[in-house]
DNA sequence: TGTGTGACGGGCG
DNA sequence: TCGCCCGCCACAC
């Protein structure tokens, strides 16, 4: 389902992660087939602001980490919003990461 | 029209 | 293992 805008398929993948789960921006870009673009990935979920429908707290850097907490309402909302799904969070980064990661490209893309 | 920048990731020394 | 550098590209100014 890719479309022309880049932007839009990022948010494609990104609502298709499944709740009490997370994926990486590396790997929303290697989906895409732009395994170097994953700084536009987080570029994209920068402006994803402006979407309610967007669950971008699921998205976090390939090492599990929250690195986009603080563009939330409120810092610890990131944190919260994973908790509230069953996912536990310590020093800003996700505990059993490996576990609950959700590759697009192994879940979708067959 | 040109330039800087960014929720990243991989490669190299 | 750690740190640095570079690619990548849409967007704001």
């Amino acid at each position: 389902m890719r479309s022309d805008n880049f932007f839009q398929d990022v948010y494609d993948v990104v609502r298709l992660i499944p709740r009490g789960r997370v994926t990486t921006y590396g790997a929303i870009a290697a989906y895409l087939g732009a395994t170097r673009s994953s700084r536009m990935v987080g570029w994209a979920m920068n402006a994803s602001h402006s979407q309610h429908d967007i669950p971008a707290h699921r998205v976090v850097n390939r090492q599990g980490m929250l690195t986009g907490k603080m563009m939330f309402a409120y810092p610890m909302q990131m944190q919260e919003l994973l908790e509230s799904e069953g996912l536990r969070v310590k020093d800003d980064r996700v505990e059993g990461f490996d576990l609950f990661f959700w590759d697009p490209v192994m879940e979708l893309n067959q």
